[in-house]
DNA sequence: ACCAATTTAGTTGTGCACAACTTAATTGTG
DNA sequence: CACAATTAAGTTGTGCACAACTAAATTGGT
C-alpha cells in the first residue's frame, strides 16, 4: 500500500466516522426538537430517568463527560425547569441534580423517541447490537490507545 | 420489550456512538498535536492533499460542512500558513483555498498518522472496512430521515 | 436590458467538548 | 491538631457544528 493510498484510506474512515456521528446528531436534533432538547442534554435526562437523581460527578461517570461540559449543561436543564441543583448536605462539595415533576413528567413524551429513532436507522435490533458492540469494542481500545500516547 | 427497555436500549445506543465519537476525536487530537492540526483542521487538509485546491464550496461538499463552520476554519489554517484564501477572478463570489508550501511539506510529516491510527483502533483492515461501510448505510438513513422528519 | 431569484462566503448566536485553571470542602498523614 | 493532598464543582478560553441571517456577485426569465 502506497503512502498516499493509506492517506486516502484515513480520509474515508475520519469521514466516515465524522458524518455518522454528525448524522445521528441531526437526527435526534429533529426528533428532539418536540421535546425541547438537545441530544447532550437527552442524554443527561436518559441517564437521570434510569438511574434517579445524582450528583453531577456521578452523571459525568455515567456519560464520561467532565464539569466543565456538565455544569452549564445542567444549568440549562435547570433553566428550563426540568431539574434543580441542590447541595448535598453531607458534602458541601457535592451537587445534587434532582429531577423536576416537569422532568419526570416529560419521560412519557420520550417514550416515543427510541421507535422513531430505529426506523430512522432503518436496523433492526440485531444489527444495532452488532454495531454497538463493535462501537463499544472500538471505543475501548481508543481509549487505553489514547492514554498509551499519552494524552 | 417494555417502554423501559426501549428507553434503556436507547441509553445504549446514543452513549456507544456518542463515546466512540469522542475517543476517535481524543485519539487524533493527541496524534496531531504533533502536527499543530485539530481533527476537522486534519479532515480539511487531507481533501486538499487528495484534491488539491478547491473553492470553499467544493470543500464543504466533500466534507458535508457549510461556510458558517468552514470559513473560521479555513482562516485559523490561514493564520498558521497552510493555506492562502483567494478570491477567484472569474466568479467573484467564491474563494479558492490554495496549499502553501508548509501545507504541502505538512503532508510528509502526516504520513504516518493512519499507521497510528490503525495500531490505536487494533482493528485489521477488514474490520475498519466494514465498519466503514455500515456506518456509511447508517449515515444514509439517517440523512433521509432526517429529510422526512422534516428538518 | 432589467430585476428577481439564486449562489457563495461570511457573520452572529447558541450549545457542546475539552484543557487548564480556580474555589471550597474534605481527607489523610505526620 | 495542623496542613498538604485530594476531590467536586464551576469558570475561562478555544474550537467545532449548525441555524439563521447578511452581503455581494451571478444567473435567468421576460
Amino acid at each position: 500500500m502506497t503512502d498516499t493510498e493509506w492517506l486516502r484510506l484515513d480520509r474515508q474512515i475520519c469521514f466516515s466516522l465524522h458524518a455518522a456521528s454528525r448524522a445521528f446528531n441531526g437526527v435526534y436534533r429533529v426528533i428532539l426538537k418536540d421535546l425541547g432538547l438537545t441530544y447532550p442534554q437527552y442524554l443527561v435526562m436518559l441517564v437521570l430517568w434510569e438511574q434517579g437523581d445524582l450528583p453531577v460527578k456521578a452523571l459525568g461517570e455515567h456519560l464520561r463527560l467532565d464539569s466543565g461540559t456538565l455544569s452549564p449543561l445542567v444549568k440549562r436543564l435547570e433553566g428550563i425547569g426540568l431539574v434543580r441543583r441542590e447541595r448535598s448536605a453531607q458534602d458541601e462539595r457535592s451537587v445534587r441534580v434532582r429531577l423536576t415533576e416537569e422532568g419526570v413528567a416529560l419521560r412519557e413524551r420520550a417514550l416515543e423517541v427510541p421507535r422513531r429513532i430505529m426506523g430512522a436507522t432503518g436496523f433492526d435490533l440485531t444489527e444495532i447490537a452488532e454495531l454497538r458492540e463493535r462501537l463499544d469494542r472500538l471505543t475501548t481500545a481508543l481509549d487505553a490507545a489514547a492514554l498509551a500516547e499519552g494524552r
